[in-house]
DNA sequence: TAAAAATACTCCATAGGTATTTTAT
DNA sequence: ATAAAATACCTATGGAGTATTTTTA
């Protein structure tokens, strides 16, 4: 009968779904416990919050204005809950992370078996995406933290250096470099190059140096997604520029060859991104600090394997 | 199971009455429901919020800090619930207000009738106080409204003036006064004075007129109430200063003698005072709109029989 | 007529009540 | 020994499910 906050998030649900029927999918209920609901919460507030048609439903002036006060209300829920249980010293509760895929490809893996273990009270709600997204998805509270390259500057984001990683050439095994040496881009002859989507600030990096002539590919071709390219690159003479921790996991694979560059040295930064007007969540920190012990492992080893290791074998058993 | 907003009131309730058991009194509940409700809280949460013990709860540092967001929360909670009330154009919800003696004694009776059954969808909460009180209670959030002389001036409310109020000398019968002739009270013999307590501004403003001999009582009696005031008065041959508006019901007593001041002229002005971060609700507004109406026809009513009624006589039937 | 929402009912989970036990001073 | 909170158990209100009707484009 009265207003709770289950009724809140009903028409929450309703109102940013467009349609009883589809929040009652969201929310994981039957579509008339949503019409009862919403009905009952316009009686309680004596006002019409959505106009019902055959198409849906669209807010009326005064559903608008009570929608923003109901996000906003959650979202204020939510924030002191969390702190609440991190007042416990528990590391429990909800985290919505966003990861960058190289990451996501490379060293995410191990680092979330050792988080779940860790932390058992934690439910982990993990998305992978580009910069861009990431920082949309944290700057409207849908995500609590993102890991990503440095974006185009939001005001109300704080950013924290993370690990600096530099690109690498790998190309797949019939493109017949020499394992481990280091190579300039613009020396190595017939050089296929995967790239990334143009929205990406990866790829506008490696179009400033296409431009100047520090790489010059024979041929491009685009493929997004991680695996993809890698897959391709594998069975093919093609090569592909990846952040070192994104083929961490693929460093012993006979079938990729792996070249870090002499010239142009590209650098890629990692950085942890938060709203600048709440603290990292403790679960959020500590996924931090595990991450980043992840990441700060990968450098040595690779340096290591440079080191230590011939032409003809990429890593030792 | 989950944390909503019955929970949440039943810990503030809890916090605030330090006691499980007072607080089930003050939410017409049993203790034992608030035992397992906050329980749960605190499951859900993970932390500790109260310590219990014989003589009650007392709250831990996690449950402060809780108590702050829950306040905070109930009260935009409120405050948004009341706004869509308003934006439905309907005058309905809750509406607390504070009114000042003078004005409960006198004009308030007729208003809320009036209000009452004009406004049937509201639900009126009424508290008599004094200024310093409505203040305080405008102040903290436990008020909407209050109707009070200007008090000393918190930041945070906003005043507005409704209309201005003279004293005016009440005498019992027994004291053979010309009725409604102005009078000088340096020039009562024996003014026998009934005042109230130093605490309220009315009677520092009477005290430094008798500092200054403008009023000289050969007598001093306090008593803090009106209505025990003008009973004894009525009974007597004592005096007593009050507003006009507040002897407006008492008008046509014949055992009590009115007489207008011609010397110290005394003011009495009548505020609005609200939050001044909140502005007034749908029902808060009608309620001033109707006061203010009632307020407004007293001078009006008194002028009148002042000029046309002789000594005597106080009004017609 | 084909969607989407509303209505009517049935059922069950859970909040709240009653009785009692535990705890601390 | 007393006062307060916790526990155990029971009851009943109300939220959610199922089936169906109503509405409108």
């Amino acid at each position: 009968m009265a207003i709770d906050l289950k009724k809140i998030r009903y028409f929450v649900a309703v109102f940013e779904e467009g349609s009883f029927t589809r929040a009652a999918r969201r929310e994981n209920v039957v579509q008339p416990a949503l019409s009862v609901q919403i009905t009952q919460l316009e009686r309680e507030l004596t006002v019409k919050l959505l106009e019902r048609s055959a198409q849906g439903v669209r807010p009326t002036l005064a559903g608008e204005r009570y929608y923003r006060f109901c996000t906003e209300l959650l979202r204020s829920f939510d924030a002191a809950t969390q702190e609440m249980r991190d007042l416990s010293g528990r590391v429990t509760g909800l985290v919505r992370i966003g990861v960058m895929p190289s990451i996501c490809h490379g060293p995410l893996v191990g680092v979330l078996d050792r988080y779940l273990t860790l932390y058992p009270g934690v439910e982990l709600r993990l998305l992978e995406g580009f910069s861009g997204t990431l920082a949309d998805g944290v700057a409207s509270g849908q995500l609590d933290l993102a890991i990503c390259n440095r974006p185009v500057p939001y005001t109300q984001l704080t950013y924290r250096h993370l690990v600096s990683d530099r690109l690498i050439l790998i190309s797949g095994a019939a493109k017949k470099l020499p394992r481990w040496k280091p190579v300039r881009l613009d020396a190595v002859p017939d050089l296929k190059l995967v790239l990334p989507f143009p929205i990406h600030a990866q790829r506008r990096l490696l179009d400033e140096h296409m431009a100047t002539g520090a790489i010059k590919p024979a041929r491009i071709l685009e493929i997004d997604g991680i695996s993809a390219s890698l897959n391709f690159v594998r069975a093919s003479d093609w090569s592909i520029l990846l952040p070192t921790i994104a083929i961490m996991n693929e460093v012993r694979s006979r079938n990729l060859i792996l070249n870090p560059l002499a010239h142009p040295v590209l650098g890629s930064e990692i950085y942890e991104m938060h709203p600048s007007d709440t603290p990292l969540t403790l679960p959020a920190q500590r996924f931090v600090e595990l991450l980043q012990e992840g990441l700060s492992q990968i450098p040595d080893r690779l340096g290591k394997l440079d080191r230590t290791y011939s032409p003809g074998e990429n890593a030792p058993e």
